[in-house]
RNA sequence: GGCGAGGUAGCUCAGUUGGUUAGAGCGCAGGAUUCAUAACCCUGAGGUCGGGAGUUCAAAUCUCCCUCUCGCUACCA
């Protein structure tokens, strides 16, 4: 054991067995015929792996000797629970009791209508838990409905290590709200952007500000922000009316239209990065739509055109807000209020005239803050400070020694010393000749420090030493006593000194 | 050890059943512009698609071997 050093021991035990082989050939023909085609590659591997590997399923134990989770209950199962991953997946049912429960709704069409489709967002490392386990639990039981997807990402480490809450490896998401008030949705547009879709990723602070600044920012808030404050400018913040439309506008528009379906198609293969990348696209165009029209040059001479122009920019900022909301929903909200939008729904994306005229914008701030620098060292500061913290704690711990009595401690006796002279041994490569002041007198020790200490850098230091340690011949000389170290982690020796120069000889007790 | 998923431009990723000069965003360089949080817009550079061998008229894509990363693991394949 790491924590105690002591042997396992062999016991004999009794367990409950879920037999898996029962539901082979049903399992096999549920995820690998009939999810063939609409599960994830990563998670098809992995079932297909124990389907079809060896003598395929096997029984698996369901319960564990331990004085804590679940208890087991049936009679004679005394200091026995539940297997985690038999419990924890019902314990999504009994959540969704308790949710019901709660809103005073009816639980059980969400887990028996055959409507119902059941989705479980997991990491790769719990596939095999809700494609083969869990379902065949379901399956035993009766009256469930089966995952209707499990589309398990890969994992997104932190700045190029392993999250650990343990070790405190992470983005506290309370910490971040308190340090980003406001500010939800830069973190879900990240995670969304950098989830690890296909294979592992990283979270890295860098690339938070990079992707908060030159992406929400520089193209999302600044399509939304131009729009805006044009309109404020040349028409006093009122949705002008729309005139005749040029080759421009219609092919915006029409583009427009096919938007709702791309991305609502991309949500539902469940490529996320992809679908708010479409999303954004339409900001692109959006951007692109100010800058080939130019309304700030147009309304100088035909203030016509600079209305529709902008009647049209809006109703692609309008038309964005709805799209944003799966990505952005705060921002979604700020929008909705500026434009005066009302019980929105997504089938009302892909109309160009969300907006009808003369209709007055409210307030609009910056939707999102530029991330400065300084901000960002702060919180990589933040996580450095952790793994210092971690480096300390991972001190191997020796175990401790046997209880003595004081009279044994008693026998020892320590000193502070102060060294006079050190000098490398001939023919050493570990020890030093040092000589110190242990106040009744001067000593000889020799000590094995050479390769951690400068001789030069001891001398006039002083040090804790055993002093009625019996001398013993090293190399030709006699060492009269031991001078006492603390060895780090990595066996790297500290000299243990008073925190204020003593006078040579204070005992230690 | 076994099994699974990955390895494509500096970074994050697309590449549908093998088919013209391998794509996108960000970053970088140059240009243009000034309505906008010096933001937007245009142009461009940059890749022997992890390495090797093979199949084919044709390979990022198929086969075999090797290698690196992550996950699962039941003395199983």
């Amino acid at each position: 054991s790491k924590l105690s050093g002591r042997t396992p021991i062999l016991k004999d035990t009794t367990h409950w067995f879920l037999d898996l082989a029962r539901y082979q050939d049903f399992l096999k023909k549920w995820v690998l015929e009939e999810h063939g085609d609409d599960w994830k590659n990563n998670v098809l591997g992995q079932c297909r792996s124990w389907l079809e590997a060896g003598d395929g399923l096997q029984a698996r134990s369901m319960t564990r000797d331990l004085d804590w989770g679940i208890p087991v209950p049936l009679p004679n199962a005394k200091g026995k629970a539940l297997y985690v991953w038999f419990d924890a997946p019902i314990g999504y049912i009994s959540a969704t009791k308790e949710w019901a429960k709660d809103k005073g709704i009816d639980w059980e069409p969400y887990w028996k209508d055959k409507d119902t489709k059941l989705v479980h967002f997991i990491g790769k490392d719990n596939i095999v838990f809700h494609c083969i386990i869990f379902p065949a639990i379901l399956k035993t039981h009766g009256g469930y409905i089966l995952p209707d997807n499990v589309p398990a990402n890969e994992f997104l480490n932190l700045e190029g290590d392993k999250i650990s809450t343990s070790r405190n490896w992470a983005v506290w998401l309370h910490e971040y709200l308190e340090e980003f008030p406001g500010q939800q949705d830069l973190l879900r547009y990240v995670l969304t952007a950098n989830a690890p879709e296909t294979k592992d990723n990283d979270f890295t602070w860098k690339d938070f500000q990079t992707r908060t600044n030159s992406e929400l920012v520089a193209i999302y808030g600044n399509f939304v922000n131009r729009a805006v404050v044009l309109t404020q400018k040349f028409f006093d913040g009122i949705v002008p009316a729309r005139g005749e439309l040029r080759g421009i506008d219609e092919e915006l528009l029409q583009e427009l239209e096919g938007f709702p379906e791309k991305i609502a198609a991309s949500i539902e293969r469940f490529r996320f990065r992809e679908a708010q990348g479409l999303m954004m696209d339409l900001a692109r165009m959006g951007n692109k739509y100010l800058a080939d029209t130019e309304p700030w040059k147009e309304v100088k001479t035909d203030v016509a055109r600079t209305q529709t122009i902008l009647n049209i920019a809006l109703n692609v900022a309008a038309n964005l807000a709805i799209l944003s909301e799966p990505f952005l929903p705060f921002t979604a909200q700020k929008l909705y209020r500026t434009f005066g939008m009302t019980a929105t729904s997504w089938s009302d994306a892909g109309n160009g005239n969300l907006l009808q005229a003369n209709r007055a914008l409210g307030e609009i701030g910056l939707l999102f803050m530029k991330i400065e620098d300084e901000v960002v060292e702060k919180q990589i500061q933040k996580l450095e400070n952790a793994k210092k913290m971690n480096e300390a704690a991972d001190l191997p711990v020796t175990p401790m020694k046997e209880l003595i009595t004081y009279d044994d401690f008693a026998k020892l006796d320590m000193r502070v010393v102060t060294v006079l002279e050190a000098e490398a041994m001939p023919k050493s490569k570990k020890l030093l000749k040092l000589k110190v002041d242990i106040g009744l007198g001067h000593r000889t020790v020799l000590s094995g420090v050479a390769e951690h200490f400068d001789p030069a850098f001891l001398v006039g230091k002083q040090v804790t030493m055993l002093i009625n340690l019996a001398p013993r011949s090293m190399m030709g000389i006699d060492s009269e006593g031991m001078i006492l170290m603390a060895a780090d982690k990595d066996g790297k020796l500290k000299l243990l000194q008073p925190h204020e120069v003593t006078s040579p000889g204070s005992v230690i007790s």
